[in-house]
DNA sequence: GACTACCTAACAAACGTTCAGTAGGTTCAT
DNA sequence: ATGAACCTACTGAACGTTTGTTAGGTAGTC
């Protein structure tokens, strides 16, 4: 792994962990143990480098999903697997769900765009589709973001669902989360459409 | 309002803007008009000043929902009244709300404890009883989570969603939200228990 | 005379960034 | 084959600025 390289992946960890701002350049270089201007070698400025440490963080994760629209079974099936995986990702990648996390915080229109328009958006559209073919009359984009929210939120939420009243240790496995989540969703769709 | 209550006014403000380490006493002062010394005078440290911010921006947030719970009607009506009344606090006071996010991000395990056992806590036991009430042979933390899920995710995601294909200006309306919200989740329940 | 609410001015430390220099490898005319 | 020129990847030390925090003083109230 090249020294760029050490950089990017130690920065994911560290900005999702502390924030652009709560992240120093001294205590990154600390972290790759390389002196402050061997990153001014590969990074013009901070800002550059949160730049490309996200975009770094969001590459690859595209493919994640590539079984689950590949595989063979019912679009109930399916949306259980994919659900299953998106779980997965956010449990065994935290500091990537952080940092997408600080993202939506700051917001910025350009970099939503991309991300919408560019990075996810084969993944939605796919979803789409199925959501589509599991409930044909009713709002894709809707039953799209409702799928990627309760999803999101089981696992945002977790540190703070655990103290309140009824929570119980399955509560934090991802696998009974996507089936209560699976079974809900399809619930829902079995009763529009009936 | 009193030189404290003015400080802390605009800390929840600013601190829900840039986060806790992208404020800086000098900038605070600057906002209220007072010295950075006067500010030391009211609070001991930046650490404990945000910690009050957090306590003072959460405090009246519980009794937004008395008039839910008050009110009269079907389980139903309840639900879909409290989900609308919880999207128009997120979108009415959108720095609390960011407050929250930031806290969510730290996930410090004793303010959590505070939130779940405490601020938020009667809330919670309300709205599991108002679900138990809808689908009875279902968990109730589970789909009191939901519940309050779907709504933080569109609230939250809002930015990026309008960047995915199928999106429409109503999908930001608060009380079309709601309505999709309150359907899905009657239909999950009604599906269960049939 | 004590107390509250504030001020200006300063402190050391940490911040982002830059600059001059070096060690090691490659290129290339001689 | 060799030495000059050049490139890449780095270092140590410094720059000016901003940071959290404090000390000492003042004006008004009780």
């Amino acid at each position: 792994m090249s020294s760029k390289e050490k950089i990017l992946t130690a920065a994911i960890i560290l900005f999702a962990q502390k924030g652009y701002s709560g992240l120093s350049m001294r205590q990154l270089a600390l972290a790759v143990d390389l002196s402050v201007a061997a990153i001014y070698h590969h990074f013009p400025d901070k800002n550059a480098l949160y730049l490309e440490t996200v975009r770094y963080a969001f590459a690859d994760k595209e493919q994640v999903f590539d079984q689950v629209w590949q595989s063979k079974g019912s679009a109930e099936e399916k949306l259980s697997r994919f659900i299953h995986s998106l779980l997965d990702v956010m449990i065994n990648d935290p500091n990537f769900h952080r940092l997408m996390q600080r993202e939506m915080l700051e917001a910025n229109p350009e970099r939503m765009q991309l991300l919408g328009q560019g990075v996810f958006n084969t993944q939605f559209c796919l979803l789409m589709e199925l959501v589509k073919e599991l409930a044909p009359d009713q709002d894709a984009h809707l039953l799209a973001s409702s799928v990627l929210g309760l999803s999101k939120y089981f696992i945002e939420y977790q540190p703070l669902l655990k103290n309140f009243p009824g929570w119980k240790p399955e509560h934090e496995m991802p696998a009974f989360i996507a089936t209560h989540i699976t079974t809900l969703l399809l619930n829902s769709f079995k009763a529009k459409t009936a």
